[in-house]
DNA sequence: TTGAAAGCGCTAACAA
DNA sequence: TTGTTAGCGCTTTCAA
């Protein structure tokens, strides 16, 4: 077997030899340095900088077992909750010296399975999926590869941790905020994907309860954008009538119908009240201001993390299910 | 030594055993299958369905040195473009079986060196940087990793290979746009990271060389909010005067900028014309639409996955330069 | 086309 | 506290 070694490749074998220790020693001071005394601590140290020793993880996970790296799989990162949700959990991981691997399933749940093969195979040490709802193929990967695995922005029976909100509730929340305001006529624009699905069924079976009037409906491509809310509001434009309330399941849907039904001479919210979803920038700092629902997606972040790493540390074993709060963010719109 | 085996862990060892074939010739099967008889392929391919077997890439990355991954630093996935640009780049990568590891640098140029360390210690078969500026440290340990770079957004001098344009050229052109249209009074708006500030050099120098009055160039935080185009244009009211043009460094800064303006009466384009930067879907759907320039953020994340590709797969050695053309579109704010 | 041996660079386990 | 030995699970290399 001849010479494998990469170009410019400095190994722990080399630090060592140049410090005068065993490759061991060198390990202990990167990962255990209390473990080794500070002299030794300081000149291997010295060593590593002079020789821009860069330590092979690779290699050092192979043989640890670890690779301090948790897998995430989101829908799409074009979309300040998840990109919220993101930054705040890969903050969590870094604080442990763990690092996050993104992966964008794009809202099409047949390549949630292919991507967690791709990432198992990496071996991470545990896994962050987005939505509760899982193909049996995923399902028996994640149960083989025995690790934590932590579900978020979703409510239901977990594979085993959760951290999310119910959406149902939501639906029903935005529904009654919109009844005991004395609306009777109501329509819901909602993107396809589970979630949002979920929130139209919440917000429909209210308002059918109620006996109210659903003008319209719409299912719109997911993810949401600004041109869908308007050309959904503009096919409801002829069912309006009088104080019509809309529930949006996106910020940007709810942005769009709003432009769209001023551009119709539709008073905003005197004709037609508007709710959105997601507490976007857009909704607070755009004229009129529009009434939403917020999440602390941050906060789903923080705790998703706190979760796998208290699992990976030990100091938990049981499932865990946290129920997120959700608020009625109320502005001109309502 | 004892058993160091985790739970549930499949090894080629029992596939290959289960098979009736040597470890190596599952290896085969799985990454060079025309080395091997059809039959033995689909022996082996049945025996790894039955087992579940996924395997490990963190053993076969130490092996051939190669890990298939390729790292991305980009400031922040909160901005349409960097979302674009990672989309794309993901996609072309995963077609030659190669995954996308990002990292966000958070507009933290002390932080780039940092992640690039931690994500060297993953041995990525090449990596993509934002930007042209980076520190000494991280021109060193690059060097010493002696793999692909592609640096991206920006124009310049490449470590490696670079896909980007001239920033400083577009402020130029967009003050070149006002200049034609008979403004003399300008301002500019722009976020404190490099390439904004560039951008910002660009159109100040145009317009001092027509001997233009600037009325205001604010430097605003990282990353750019439609909160600081607000506050920016509130600032910016008293110099305003007749037929004043703006340009910001960021679409939300320019979306921020218009709805404080009309919320103050001052009509634009007639009273101040204003122009973005980066065609977030927001500047087409608003009311009124507006001006902005418009980079293909896609076309970047794809250039730049092919030019490492292209090295990696030893196509191409030498090194690229690939400037993407920039366009300014004009619509109802100037 | 298939297999056997060797080792990628690191750390767990045990010994001193 | 430090060192030695034996792998982690795979692929390279070489041989049949």
């Amino acid at each position: 077997m001849g010479n494998r070694r990469g170009a410019g490749g400095v190994r722990i074998a080399d630090v060592a030899a140049a410090a005068g220790v065993a490759p061991m020693t060198v390990s202990r001071v990167i990962n255990t340095p209390d473990r080794v005394t500070a002299d030794t601590a300081a000149k291997v140290r010295a060593v590593i900088v002079r020789l821009g020793y860069v330590p092979n993880l690779i290699a050092g996970g192979l043989s640890s077992r670890r690779s301090r790296m948790i897998a995430a799989i989101v829908p799409t990162i074009a979309h300040p909750m998840f990109t919220a949700l993101f930054d705040s959990f890969t903050e969590a991981l870094r604080g442990a010296g763990y690092q996050a691997m993104l992966s964008l399933s794009g809202y099409a749940p047949e390549r949630e399975e292919e991507l967690v093969r791709a990432l198992l195979g990496r071996r991470p040490d545990a896994i962050l999926l987005t939505g509760a709802e899982h193909g049996a193929a995923t399902r028996q990967m994640l149960a083989e590869a025995a690790i934590p695995v932590v579900e978020i922005f979703d409510a239901g029976k977990p594979i085993d941790m959760l951290v999310g909100f119910d959406h149902e509730a939501i639906g029903v929340a935005v529904a009654e905020y919109f009844l005991v305001r004395g609306h009777a006529r109501f329509a819901v624009f909602a993107a396809g994907d589970a979630r949002a699905l979920a929130r139209r069924r919440g917000f429909a079976a209210r308002v059918a309860l109620a006996g109210g009037v659903l003008i319209g409906d719409p299912i719109v491509a997911a993810p949401s954008t600004i041109a869908a809310g308007r050309a959904a509001l503009r096919a409801l434009l002829p069912m309006l009538g009088e104080r019509a309330a809309l529930f949006c399941s996106s910020d940007l849907l709810a942005f769009g119908a709003i432009v769209e039904a001023r551009a119709h001479g539709v008073d905003v919210p005197g004709g037609l009240g508007v709710c959105g979803f997601g507490d976007f920038e857009l909704g607070a700092a755009s004229e009129p201001a529009f009434t939403t629902v917020t999440v602390e997606a941050a906060r789903i972040g923080r705790e998703a993390a706190s979760m796998l790493l208290a699992r990976l540390q030990g100091t938990a074993v049981e499932r865990g299910v946290v129920q997120v709060p959700f608020r009625i963010v109320e502005r001109a719109s309502t």
